[in-house]
DNA sequence: GCTAGTACGTA
DNA sequence: CGTACGTACTAGCA
């Protein structure tokens, strides 16, 4: 028998470099350090097939059989084998050099079950957990990299094991590497040792290739020889000693299938150059370092959880951890975040990455900068993976390689990446132009789609409630320690405490996983919250032109109308004062003027505007009324000068959207709020007109949905009477309308028509009685008599409205038609008011969320047909039922076509989903 | 400089 | 005594 190394090297040209081969001293039993290297899609895939994909699925109907059984075999093998040094290796989505090659390479093989592909992330994940370093490497495939490490093993005087379905791996066994290769199920790994291969193949190791490339590999969609199978072909290799030497002396070749060799010689030759795996990988992790220690209790624990995984695999999984672990890994995370700050040296980044992150891994990052008004600047970020090992970058600092590695890594939507409020952070990259893509979670939304209501996400809150840790000053970098310590260690200080928030954001997210799955979220945060954070970066980067011309002309006229309603009302008064005191005005009108009392309010009698117009019809004084106008046109002028305040150089104004705030699920829009520009008084309009298309583009069209809230309530209360009313697209008041008061809808009133409709919105506001006879200016018995007519003959509306109280009352939250949840506890209050209070909310959040998710659906649809279509017009802003658009020339018809589909498609409901579309050159005009 | 209260714009 | 927001202002406290 050779020895080992020669045999290697005879087969794959061996060039290990010592520097990177130091295996521990220390081995299990003080024995020769022992590798072992997985081949992770051959073997994920192995376990995927030998479990059912039906009797292994989460809650939140998540495939984990590859999972389960890739564990289970990996626990098998850290028990049964005891290895020292451990890496798993994976193949890439790209092509290899073996596709450049040979372009049929692998092609023919089946499609790939749709559960496969998210389950390798998960392994990944896993992996990352448990420290196993993770490789995979552009342009080559596993088994390449098997072979690398194997050779550096070898060289490094280690023991090698390879646990891989693919049978390439044969031409590298040898005296101190053996292939584990699953035979009739997965458990049941065969030893392949020289003595294995021989007897099974009657070649040695060194000859596999040989015999491969003549018998073919159908898994590969490499042809051998017709007519040559494993015997012959063991046959030949016998007699001529190699495949070069037959290849040499092919014309002495006899028989039928010699003839067939020679005709089929070029398909044998080229098999030999494909079946040859590559040793000299770049890598960029040395196989010394592939000690399995540093994994995480914790995030093993949330992962179980998540997957639903039996205790069973866990406590095997920690029993094998435990006997070869170092204690302290484990109880670490117990204090705070252990996170390990990594210096990767310049131009290694790319090395790094590869190495430290398979693709389909979550990575944690964390971004340190300034964001806001549709940009921002970055001046640090970190990236952390699993295990805690953390990387902390200057963006300012950065070799141009490391710079270009960082980017094609933040671009790659195979990197998944875990950011706390990653809007902001978007902004802020992209205007160092770098994208970010695979957002696989956002630890902000991932909060607030548990909890809608909290005030605030803030990462060290979420990490209490969560993790059960403090993400502590130390760690958030706060200001007090600046003061304390030198520049250097400040610097250091910052670093940290950014690399621990990415740990954090990584293991939050987890965690947040996890819950949303229990909380029936987990769909809602992946599929329409975390895709809309992009979209609504662009919208923010995007804003919407202003015409600060026309904005200062009318802030003059508003100023020049407030001065001289404070001028008149100076006058009436006999002396001056401060119009925007209420405190004042109470005086002036209550006890100086004597006029009637108003509403009771905390600090004496109200002055609101309903207050001032009662007051106007009331008393024989014009004050009221110049307060009025005074009220009117400061808010006027304050609204154009905040929007004065706000346009940006490119002359738009870029306003915030944030999608945290509003407990129904709503966006809200701020800095400036964009969503409560005025529209109904004529004054107020005029403000709209500063809205104005950009350079560039050729008109502003906006859309918007008629009555969704009111056809939501239709399709969930599934009231006949209601659905046909919408079914008809007629006069939707009108006709109801005329059900509740008996007359032909041509012979319903303005005013019949004006207290249905207040009677419908009501409804979805928890309306009272009192609340409608206020609205509609009737007494409360007559307005109850007018919700009786109604309920009599919608009769379906009042038992959905009904059982929503009593289901949430039940629940203890409300439900959306997506599933977003608002908790009530207030519903069971012994607090009359607050529980009223809480049933109003009960009764509107599954409207008004539905309708919140309705227009999130279609702001994705539309973003993505814009993108799909290669369109140049561009989403700016969204109204809650309304979506507005910047139209590009000659886009028009198309776009209109688009957002009307995309809007009215959103979601099926039983009534259709009216939009309707206005163009214009201004935001006015373009109202409809 | 902070918060509470009031008021008011939008859907 | 109808839901959901954001902003601006005053007044009172520190």
């Amino acid at each position: 028998m050779s020895p080992a190394h020669p045999r290697i090297r005879g087969v794959v040209n061996t060039q290990a470099t010592p520097e990177q081969t130091r295996p521990s001293e220390t081995g299990e039993g003080g024995g020769r350090p022992r590798l072992l290297l997985v081949d992770g899609h051959s073997m994920a895939f192995r376990a995927f097939f030998a479990l059912p994909a039906e009797k292994f699925v989460n809650s939140a109907g998540q495939a984990t059989n590859a999972v389960y059984g890739f564990t289970s075999m990996l626990v098998k093998l850290l028990r049964d084998e005891r290895p020292t040094h451990i890496a798993v290796a994976w193949d890439r989505s790209e092509p290899t050099f073996r596709h450049e090659e040979y372009a049929e390479y692998k092609a023919g093989r089946s499609e790939t079950p749709p559960e496969f592909p998210g389950q390798v992330g998960l392994l990944q994940e896993l992996l990352g957990l448990l420290g196993v370093t993770s490789l995979s490497v552009a342009g080559y495939e596993a088994d390449d990299i098997i072979a690398t490490l194997a050779a550096r093993g070898l060289a490094g005087g280690m023991e090698v094991l390879i646990a891989s379905g693919d049978r390439d791996t044969f031409q590298l066994v040898g005296d101190c590497c053996t292939v584990l290769y699953p035979g009739k199920s997965l458990s049941d790994l065969v030893r392949m040792t020289p003595e294995a291969v021989e007897a099974k193949y009657a070649v040695p190791p060194e000859r596999y290739r040989d015999l491969a490339a003549l018998v073919g590999e159908k898994a590969d969609n490499l042809p051998g020889v017709p007519g040559v199978g494993p015997k012959t072909a063991a046959k030949w290799l016998a007699r001529y000693g190699s495949l070069d030497e037959l290849v040499a002396r092919a014309d002495e070749v006899g028989g039928k299938a010699g003839q067939s060799f020679r005709d089929h010689l070029d398909d044998v030759l080229r098999n030999q150059r494909l079946n040859r795996l590559d040793t000299d990988v770049e890598v960029g992790v040395a196989v010394a370092e592939m000690t399995l220690d540093g994994w995480n209790r914790d995030g093993i624990n949330l992962l179980f959880d998540n997957l639903e995984f039996a205790s069973t695999l866990r406590e095997r999984l920690f029993a094998v951890l435990g006997e070869s672990e170092p204690e302290a890994a484990a109880t670490a995370s117990d204090e705070g975040f252990a996170v390990e700050l990594v210096e990767v040296a310049p131009g290694a980044l790319a090395d790094w990455l590869a190495a430290e992150i398979a693709a389909g891994a979550r990575t944690g990052l964390a971004v340190e900068g300034t964001w806001g008004r549709g940009g921002g600047d970055v001046t640090r970020l970190a990236l952390a993976l699993p295990a805690g090992r953390a990387v902390c970058l200057d963006p300012a600092r950065l070799d141009p390689a490391d710079e270009a590695a960082l980017a094609d890594w933040l671009a790659d939507p195979a990197y998944p990446k875990a950011l706390h409020d990653a809007k902001g952070p978007i902004l802020a990259l992209r205007a160092r132009g770098w994208e970010l893509a695979g957002l696989d979670s956002d630890t902000a939304i991932a909060g607030y789609l548990a909890m809608p209501g909290r005030r605030n996400f803030d990462l060290a809150d979420l990490c209490t409630r969560y993790l059960g840790r403090e993400l502590t000053e130390r760690d958030t970098g706060g200001a007090q320690l600046t003061l304390d310590l030198g520049g250097g260690d400040e610097q250091a200080a910052a670093r940290h405490a950014l690399a621990t928030r990415a740990l954090a954001t990584l293991e939050l997210a987890l965690a947040l996983d996890a819950d949303l799955v229990k909380r029936g979220a987990a769909d809602l945060l992946r599929d329409l919250e975390i895709p809309l954070v992009g979209v609504l970066a662009r919208m923010e980067e995007a804003g919407i032109a202003a015409d600060l011309g026309y904005l200062r002309g009318l802030e003059a006229e508003f100023a020049a109308a407030v001065r001289q309603a404070v001028e008149e009302a100076h006058r009436v008064v006999g002396r001056e004062f401060n119009l925007g005191s209420p405190k004042q005005l109470q005086q002036i009108l209550f006890e100086e003027l004597g006029l009637p009392k108003t509403k009771r309010i905390k600090t004496g009698y109200t002055t609101d505007a309903d207050a001032l117009a009662w007051l106007a019809a009331q008393a024989d004084n014009e004050l009221p009324v110049i307060l009025l106008r005074h009220r009117d046109q400061t808010k006027l002028r304050t609204t154009v000068e905040g929007l004065i305040k706000t346009v940006a150089d490119d002359g738009r104004i870029h306003t915030t959207f944030n999608q945290t705030v509003a407990a129904t699920g709503r966006l809200s829009s701020a800095d400036p709020n964009l969503q409560n520009i005025p529209v109904r008084t004529d004054a107020g309009r005029r403000i709209r007109r500063a809205f104005v298309v950009g350079e560039g583009y050729e008109h502003l069209l906006t859309a918007d949905y008629s009555q969704i809230e009111l056809r939501i309530m239709a399709h969930l209360s599934e009231d006949e009477a209601l659905i046909e009313a919408f079914q008809t697209g007629y006069d939707f008041h009108a006709q109801i309308a005329a059900r509740v008061f008996g007359v032909p809808v041509d012979r319903v009133d303005g005013e019949a028509r004006a207290r249905i409709k207040a009677m419908n919105y009501g409804l979805a506001y928890g309306l009272s009685d009192y609340g409608l006879s206020q609205q509609l200016g009737i007494t409360p018995k007559e307005a109850r008599v007018l919700m009786e007519d109604y309920f009599s003959h919608f009769g379906r509306v009042r038992d959905y409205l009904e059982a929503v109280v009593a289901r949430a009352r039940r629940d203890g939250y409300t439900a959306t038609m997506l599933g977003r949840r608002r908790y009530l506890p207030d519903l069971n209050s012994d607090n009359r008011q607050r529980r009223e209070m809480a049933e109003r909310m009960a009764l509107n959040a599954p409207i008004q969320g539905s309708a919140a998710d309705i227009i999130k659906l279609a702001m994705l649809r539309v973003a993505r047909a814009l993108r799909d279509g290669g369109f140049a017009s561009r989403m700016l802003l969204q109204v809650h039922d309304e979506l507005v658009l910047e139209v590009a020339p000659g886009e028009l018809d198309a776009a209109r076509a688009l957002v009307v589909e995309h809007m009215s498609g959103a979601q099926e409901l039983r009534v259709p989903l009216a939009v309707s579309v206005g163009i214009g050159s201004n935001w006015h005009d373009a109202a409809h």
